[in-house]
DNA sequence: CGGTACGTTGAGTCATATCAACCATAGTGG
DNA sequence: CCACTATGGTTGATATGACTCAACGTACCG
């Protein structure tokens, strides 16, 4: 985790094309290019934790972060993850209260930290960025809520298949058409809320039915509609 | 629900107290009364649907309104409620996508009709309105990624106990101590996500071991410590 | 070379769902 | 007014999904 003095433009980042960006006026862009800091992150390093107060939220460039919550016996839930264009850890800024999660890197990250105050301001004085961050914010209250149905109403089967197929949309496939993103056997059951064990026999179960094909952490899948079938959606 | 033209001022509503609007210029205000429709809404009847264009959204003045997802199989999950004080629907408006919820009053409600070009105007117009609006999405936000750790994390036994206090905290007793929200069994099943008869049983047991009374619906909390301690909180 | 983290498999247990029967209550229509 | 029906609540018996525990394999790393 060091401090990148080279990457000082911001004309190659995401912040030009992301939604919440884009219609910022010249000069704000400035603001944030020359208050920015950018970082790398290697695997297993943490961003921020719950409980910390945040002094500022960070735009991903390039990596994956998983996004939990640590449950009372200290297992971790996954909440969701973040990838180039996200952004994580405004909630905290824009509601004034610790982190509620705790972010970890899995795939070494670049991020750029930007400082509360220009959050704060820009929500005050651009008005497409306060309607373009509350609709990122809708969007993922929307997840968050079916995510709760899901749990609640499926079993741990239908909920593995249908996260598969979520990692499978969001984050895309290789050239041999296994999942760009690699999880634990862990990892997924702290997605599913299920026990490791269980991950495992499932996975092999559905490799035997032949939906997926399995080598270590490199899932592909084979047959995504009767994942779906299974996933019920 | 009928139209209440009796209703047209704002000065004893919510309204004038919520954090939400208290921001507002009086002539904002004004804009808003003259725009509202208050309307009365029984038990059972259903203000808005999962799918429908939200073409405003509510406030809530009286009652209490449960909003819900329903789940592959028809089965309701219930994500929260909205009291006194609370807005609805807000986020489909601002997102300008379907709803993603199902709103059902269960206790005899006044809810005032907005449309939604105002509730844009006041974002784009009135910062501190925009910076109100996004901490509550954000607080909805937090609430329910706990809610996704919780359901996926502890037993059903925890989570009734859990939501037993959640809603002692929210909804308050009465001078007799019972929960002024009464809830049928299956929706606390819904709330809980389980099935009716296991709430049944459980409720008994926390009965029987002295942590609750039961009369019908009405419940009455006597171990609020020990429920917690049952919950994990 | 041993250590540590991850993955796998089997056996036993328990929480919870499911199914079925039954009771209580209130509202409805003839 | 009574039979009728619908809805909600309760209880018991049974089935099973998923967790836990325990042992062991595998791979990478200093």
């Amino acid at each position: 985790m060091h401090n990148n003095p080279f990457d000082l433009s911001c004309d190659s980042c995401t912040i030009r094309t992301h939604p919440l960006f884009r219609h910022l006026e010249e000069q704000e862009l400035q603001e944030i290019m020359l208050n920015k800091i950018t970082e790398t992150y290697k695997r297993g390093s943490i961003v921020y934790q719950e409980g910390n107060r945040m002094k500022g939220f960070c735009c991903v460039q390039s990596g994956i972060i998983k996004i939990y919550q640590t449950g009372f016996d200290g297992k971790e839930q996954i909440i969701r993850f973040a990838k180039p264009g996200d952004i994580i850890g405004y909630r905290s800024v824009v509601s004034n209260e610790p982190a509620c999660t705790t972010t970890e890197v899995i795939e070494e990250a670049i991020l750029c930290h930007i400082p509360a105050e220009i959050l704060l301001n820009l929500v005050k004085t651009n008005s497409n960025f306060a309607v373009e961050l509350m609709k990122l914010t809708c969007k993922e209250l929307g997840e968050a809520n079916s995510y709760i149905t899901d749990i609640a109403q499926k079993t741990v089967k239908e909920r593995l298949a249908e996260i598969l197929i979520h990692l499978d949309d969001e984050f895309g496939e290789d050239l041999q058409g296994v999942l760009k993103i690699s999880l634990t056997r862990e990892e997924l059951s702290n997605i599913v809320g299920t026990a490791t064990e269980s991950i495992i026999r499932l996975l092999s179960e559905f490799k035997s039915l032949g939906y997926i094909e399995i080598n270590g952490r490199k899932i592909k899948i084979l047959d995504k509609p009767g994942l779906k079938y299974i996933a019920n959606i």
